[in-house]
DNA sequence: GCGACAG
DNA sequence: ATCTTGTCGC
């Protein structure tokens, strides 16, 4: 897979100031409508058969890091199957700043991705897509970089106000996440992503959330719709959770 | 100045 | 994200 987009590549060189304004260029690029080919209903675990065509390549993408150098991982699976597994490691030249996570990860991600031989059909970050201060998360900018639909869920909510509470929640129960006024390129009250309870146990320990948002390509009621299609019984997305195991596989041998 | 803050 | 033992439950 090659950038498709090389000017809003993020760059860890640039000023805070230069990061954000290519942060306003990869929203302006962005597309929030649901532009891909594959019929959503294809994406799901299991290993039926499509309903139209092929089922649709999936990839998730997780990070890990070895003090200061960060591990990206990539699996890309159809339903069950894994097609195909990748790493990079490179070194983390800027620290965590919230709103710029982008520009610290970037440079893994980007040389994973471009090792990959086969090409996914979706992008499944651990992160925020358009839940962002300029709607410019890291799934929506390599979304944009890649010109490849994709979908962040994150455990935690970066920016923005749940439409209701959401606490307690029973699976399968999900709101509106709607802009507020730290968003600084969309109107408040604008729905940039959802809540979504993606497990819950009957009792006790009770499971906040996921936070789903659109990266590039994919509107906010299929982003959710996907990832709902994707938690086998667990709460993060099985793409993801393979990214992660496999972050944790490819970390032990850098050690 | 205070509070908020993906991974 | 990462540093970490034990512990509760299916």
């Amino acid at each position: 897979m090659r950038p498709v987009r090389p000017e809003f590549l993020p760059d860890p060189a640039l000023s805070r100031e230069e990061m954000e304004t290519l942060q306003f260029d990869v929203a302006a690029a962005a597309d929030w409508t649901d532009a891909f080919d594959f019929d959503p209903r294809d994406v799901s675990l299991g290993t039926e058969a499509s309903l139209t065509g092929e089922r649709p390549l999936v990839a998730g993408v997780d990070q890990a890091f070895l003090g200061d150098r960060g591990v990206s991982a990539v699996v890309v699976s159809r339903g069950d199957t894994v097609v195909e597994r990748v790493h990079a490691v490179t070194d983390l030249e800027i620290p965590y700043v919230p709103g710029l996570l982008s520009f610290r990860e970037g440079g893994p991600i980007v040389a994973a991705l471009e090792k990959l031989s086969c090409d996914p059909d979706l992008l499944l970050f651990d992160g925020s897509g358009r839940i962002h201060f300029r709607q410019a998360g890291l799934a929506t900018h390599l979304g944009v970089v890649f010109d490849r639909p994709s979908v962040g869920v994150a455990k935690s909510l970066l920016c923005g106000r749940p439409t209701e509470d959401v606490d307690g929640r029973p699976e399968g129960w999900r709101t509106d996440v709607v802009a507020d006024d730290t968003v600084e390129n969309a109107d408040p009250g604008e729905v940039i992503g959802h809540a979504y309870q993606s497990r819950q146990y009957d009792s006790e320990p009770i499971i906040n959330p996921l936070y789903v948002s659109p990266g590039h390509r994919v509107s906010v009621p299929t982003a959710t719709d996907l990832v709902s299609r994707l938690c086998g019984g667990y709460k993060l997305p099985e793409p993801t959770r393979r990214a992660d195991a496999y972050a944790d596989e490819a970390k032990a041998e850098y050690r």
